[in-house]
DNA sequence: GTTTATGCAAAATATTTGCACCAGA
DNA sequence: TCTGGTGCAAATATTTTGCATAAAC
């Protein structure tokens, strides 16, 4: 049985950290609209769109660009602390990334809800699988699509 | 131990036949480009793109245009005789899909090949998991992302 | 003859880039 | 000051649609 305890303000903290190491790693700058960014998304319901973020962003702080705001999302998935997620409906999602943890999706094909989950007998089985093919993991995705259990009433 | 016993001749006419009655059934005319698109689809490569397809079956046959090959596909999905999937290079591809049967991905990042795979533990395990949210599994999509055995040397 | 399909071109989406100006180090 | 960042608009890339004509039924 594995316990994790997250306490928000913590992995918040160490995120930020973990981002400004790596800015600082590739000799880039620390700037107003990165900052606001990295806060805004970290405060944020997971598997937004691009869209939605820039968006909900742009309500409070008007003069900040689509292209800043998906250039800074690169840069989040680039330093480790974001996931590019695809969930087939032509949007690119972004999640937040917990050190050393993985999970996956449950995504409900009526109202949209993503639930997330983690099972490792799952996750050893891939490994399995791989090493039969010869195959070096790096990462995978596995999302089960269908009703949750709301829309199926 | 699951044997699986393909003849590519009698797989192909059976989604010839399921094709036909889906279109038949839906109303719909059976035309020389459907024909032609569908013969192609069976006979190549798996996991091909759209534009893949689109420029390879023109060279054959220069008439056809890119939206009937992007309409029959979808007709094709909507029939169940294929399967869209998308890896995240913002490309749809398309599978066929075969009766009864459902398989997983392993992708080379390096050289995009692909491998299937299949195994019914893990499907159980998701079936599980889904039961524990109270989610009704329509599909689901597990792909491994990695290095094959070739680009490992 | 009707109805549906096709092919083209245009529209709609989404993502990515160029560049003049701005800001952090 | 120098280097990288920002915002805008334009360029790409991809998917989807409108419509006149052609082909099935």
């Amino acid at each position: 049985m594995k316990i994790t305890f997250n306490c928000g303000v913590i992995v918040k903290r160490a995120k930020k950290k973990a981002f400004s190491d790596f800015i600082a790693q590739k000799g880039l700058k620390s700037t107003r609209q990165r900052d606001i960014i990295l806060d805004f998304f970290l405060s944020s319901a997971q598997h937004m769109s691009l869209e939605e973020l820039y968006l909900k962003l742009r309500a409070k702080h008007p003069g900040i660009g689509y292209a800043t705001v998906y250039r800074t999302l690169k840069l989040f998935a680039e330093s480790g602390i974001a996931r590019e997620i695809q969930f087939g409906d032509g949007q690119t999602r972004y999640e937040q990334v917990s050190e050393g943890e993985h999970h996956d999706h449950l995504v409900c094909t009526r109202c949209g809800a993503i639930a997330e989950f983690e099972n490792e007998t799952i996750e050893k089985l891939q490994d399995e699988v791989a090493a039969a093919y010869g195959f070096l993991i790096e990462t995978h995705k596995l999302e089960l699509y269908g009703l949750c259990a709301k829309c199926r009433k």
